[in-house]
DNA sequence: GTCCGGCCTG
DNA sequence: CAGGCTGGAC
């Protein structure tokens, strides 16, 4: 029964497998690294025109880990969540500095760099350095669960239930477990999607549970309830760095940056002198947004982690 | 409207 | 364990 469904989904995954830049063993760990951190909670259409831009600019650890954090907010552009692009820096400077710019090949020390979860560590275990491990993300939590246990796999983070099933299942060996991962969860971001899951042209509807019962329960209860985008602190928040990041604060900046990623440029010899920030005046952040109490809190959110800084006089720019 | 390949903090 | 954190494609 096992080997069935691995036939069947490895055959699908040789004919469907999208050709993104950073699989099939065409870039470096670091490379892998950077394309998981990018795609958490980002679709992987956006991210590789990002992932492109910035291997050309940082191709490893130790140039991330020279950047100005302006310069890698700019580069981050429209991804969202820049706290990942932080995060992602200050990972660099721990692989340059401790690491002597070599990704380190443990779960446990990948997994206590800045950034890097369960999921990440695990990933990058996989797909990088093809370990035999279990990779749990939310499609391969769907997949899983449907196919063996034929019930939805609901909100929160992972049961126990849900990484023993996972643990099982895995091929014994490690090529084929690194497919198996990259696979299933190619199945549940294409196919197995969580509310209009593609049954009749899933390589796996023959031998899945959860079709055979009749989709009980389908897109119950899923995940967390997703937080309205319009109006919330987040929007906010990515209205002031974006006005930020026009500014071109930093050398970097590209006008164009946001839009299509092609903005990262490395710093040109003429403006490396010209370390004159630009800020944004007080009354131009007050114009970006009528509530002035929410745009308080989010300068001030945007302050603690790291992504702003504040002058004397109220003016913002990116951090230098 | 749906769907996103999580991490960190408290 | 709950809650905060983006933005775009379809």
């Amino acid at each position: 029964m096992k080997e069935l469904i691995e036939n069947e989904l490895f055959a699908w995954w040789n004919r469907n497998a999208r050709d993104l830049p950073w699989r099939f063993g065409r870039t470096t760990p670091w490379g892998v690294l950077i394309s998981e951190v990018m795609s958490q909670q980002t679709q992987m259409s956006r991210v590789v025109p990002y992932w492109l831009a910035w291997m050309e600019v940082w191709p490893d650890a130790a140039s991330l880990a020279g950047a100005s954090t302006a310069e890698v907010i700019t580069a981050w552009g429209r991804l969202g969540y820049p706290r990942r692009a932080l995060r992602l820096q200050e990972c660099a400077r721990v692989v340059a500095q401790q690491y002597d710019n070599e990704l380190p090949r443990t779960y446990d020390e990948l997994l206590a760099l800045p950034g890097i979860g369960d999921y990440t560590a695990s990933a990058v275990m996989s797909f990088a350095f093809g370990g035999r491990i279990a990779v749990i993300d939310t499609n391969i939590r769907r997949v899983l669960s449907r196919v063996f246990l034929g019930v939805e796999s609901h909100g929160g983070s992972a049961t126990r239930q849900e990484r023993e099933l996972a643990a099982r299942v895995l091929p014994k060996d490690a090529k084929a477990s690194v497919t198996w991962n990259q696979s299933v969860m190619e199945l549940g971001a294409v196919v197995c999607t969580a509310k209009n899951p593609l049954c009749e042209q899933c390589p796996l509807a023959d031998s899945c549970t959860f079709l055979a019962a009749g989709r009980p329960g389908l897109g119950e209860q899923r995940t967390r309830p997703r937080q309205r985008f319009q109006g919330t602190n987040r929007q906010v928040r990515g209205m002031i760095l974006n006005a930020l990041r026009g500014l071109g604060a930093g050398g970097s900046a590209d006008e164009a940056a946001g839009k299509r990623a092609k903005g990262i440029t490395k710093k040109a010899p003429a403006d490396a002198g010209h370390a004159a920030a630009t800020s944004l005046p007080r009354d131009q952040v007050e114009a970006l947004w009528g509530d002035h109490v929410q745009l308080d809190l989010c300068i001030a959110s945007l302050d603690e982690d790291g992504l702003i800084e504040i002058l004397p006089d109220g003016s913002l720019r990116l951090p230098q």
